[in-house]
DNA sequence: TCTGGGGTCCTAGGACCC
DNA sequence: TCTGGGGTCCTAGGACCC
């Protein structure tokens, strides 16, 4: 068996450049959401010295002339264009594994299934048909594809497919990679790893034996170990299901009012409610947490988490909105400028074998909720996103000017360099002189 | 002034059981 | 006074990933 790896270059800044062709080769970052950190960078941009996750404000001291160009992030847009990727290589290659939004694995029986010319032509008609550069790397485990695909990344003479495929080459390969390159070994192990004389991927694997790197790093530090000598022993998990979902902001004005966190957190819990149902899953279990702003150091700190298990496991919107205001209830504490906050929904099954409660007394209302949330998705699917929402999820501020297009979930969030909807909404079409 | 969001897996330690 | 031994399950926190 053999992997391969697809990996877009600079995801978020290719998808942009798409659609702005006046922004190659120049610096390019995209934002988190708030315009908080920078989460992409475009070669340009790197090669100035922008580091992953700088927080913007400091881009702005430090680039005062405005030479780089900035965008607040549009999971929209880069969202549909990862679905363009991905659809080209399930067509070139059956058995595709979708990692995250800008890379995929896939599976060969052997190397002969894709030899060189055949990968730089499957990179070749991805940027043809979608505008997005990709890499290619293929070895026989996942940590060795990786590994490949940063040498296609990384030189040009490649024409962005490397394949490993003989000793001679994975020897050349690992002594040619820095440990911080190495997938699965990260800032934490790499202080402990210098202090035994180890700075490339080749010496780890020869100066350090099974037992010492168990002790030292865990399972998954062994796994890395034997992976990169080519032991393939990572699985290829391809469950659809999600083992817990998360939604969380940032907000970018602190928020003090108990009835205006109430609604932010009421708002989380229905878009966790909203992905359970997309998933055909429920959930057993709801987190909430809130906490203050840690990088404020003059204000009263406060961080705090609750966990609720719910009678039987259920993805409809009331039931979980109503846990997440209990859990909020029994958290909050008054005098707190509460900076982000955050619904976990975890304890997830398919919606298929739903385990009922021996005395469950709310069946006939379950069932009643159940339906309801069918139909406001379905409402909600034809008229837009939260076209009908409950009242609990609108803000309570009365000078607030949202209507129920523009609720708190996305009200209270910093978005000022976004760029259109290129591809999903007609509104925002690409217009061409 | 401004510092993201969403995941996974592993591990150690506590609670509890017989 | 002396206070076993073996197991499971759960949870919080750590490390890592994109």
């Amino acid at each position: 068996m053999v992997y391969g790896l697809v990996d877009c270059n600079n995801f978020f800044v290719s998808c942009e450049r798409v659609f702005r062709p006046d922004l190659q080769n120049r610096p390019v970052v995209v934002l988190s959401n708030n315009d908080g950190c920078i989460v992409s960078r475009s070669n340009e941009a790197k090669a100035m010295g922008i580091p992953m996750g700088m927080p913007y404000f400091r881009l702005r001291e430090l680039d005062s002339k405005s030479e780089v160009v900035s965008f607040s992030s549009n999971y929209v847009l880069y969202g549909d264009m990862s679905h363009r990727v991905m659809s080209l290589i399930a067509e070139s290659v059956g058995n595709i594994y979708p990692y995250s939004i800008d890379e995929s694995f896939f599976v060969l029986d052997d190397f002969n299934q894709m030899p060189h010319d055949k990968a730089a032509e499957l990179a070749k008609r991805i940027l043809q048909y979608t505008g997005i550069p990709v890499s290619i790397g293929i070895a026989t485990t996942k940590t060795l594809a990786k590994t490949a695909c940063k040498f296609a990344k990384k030189y040009k003479g490649y024409q962005s497919a490397c394949i490993i495929d003989s000793e001679e080459k994975l020897k050349k390969a690992l002594s040619l990679t820095a440990l911080n390159d190495v997938w699965g070994i990260g800032r934490r192990s790499l202080p402990k790893l210098k202090n035994c004389g180890i700075t490339t991927a080749s010496d780890f694997v020869q100066k350090m034996t099974h037992d010492c790197v168990r002790k030292l790093f865990g399972l998954g530090g062994l796994h890395t170990w034997m992976e990169l000598q080519g032991i393939d022993c990572i699985a290829s998990e391809n469950s659809v299901l999600r083992q817990s979902i998360c939604t969380s902001r940032s907000f970018a004005n602190m928020v003090s009012d108990y009835n205006q966190l109430e609604s932010l957190v009421a708002n989380f819990a229905a878009q966790c409610s909203r992905k359970l149902r997309k998933q055909h899953s429920v959930a057993q279990t709801v987190t909430v947490f809130i906490m203050s702003n840690r990088f404020r150091d003059e204000l009263e700190q406060y961080a705090n988490g609750m966990s609720m298990m719910l009678n039987v496991p259920v993805a409809n919107t009331e039931e979980i909105v109503s846990a997440s205001c209990k859990l909020l209830k029994r958290i909050f504490k008054n005098g707190i400028l509460y900076k982000k906050a955050g619904v976990v929904v975890s304890s997830i099954t398919p919606d298929s074998a739903i385990q009922t409660a021996l005395f469950d007394e709310n069946e006939a209302k379950r069932d009643r909720n159940d339906k309801l949330s069918a139909i406001i998705d379905s409402i909600n699917s034809a008229n837009g996103h939260d076209t009908i929402c409950l009242a609990i999820q609108l803000p309570t501020d009365k000078d607030s000017k949202s209507t129920a297009d523009s609720h708190l979930f996305t009200q209270n969030l910093r978005r000022e360099h976004m760029s259109q909807r290129y591809t999903t909404s007609w509104e925002e079409l690409l217009l061409v002189k």
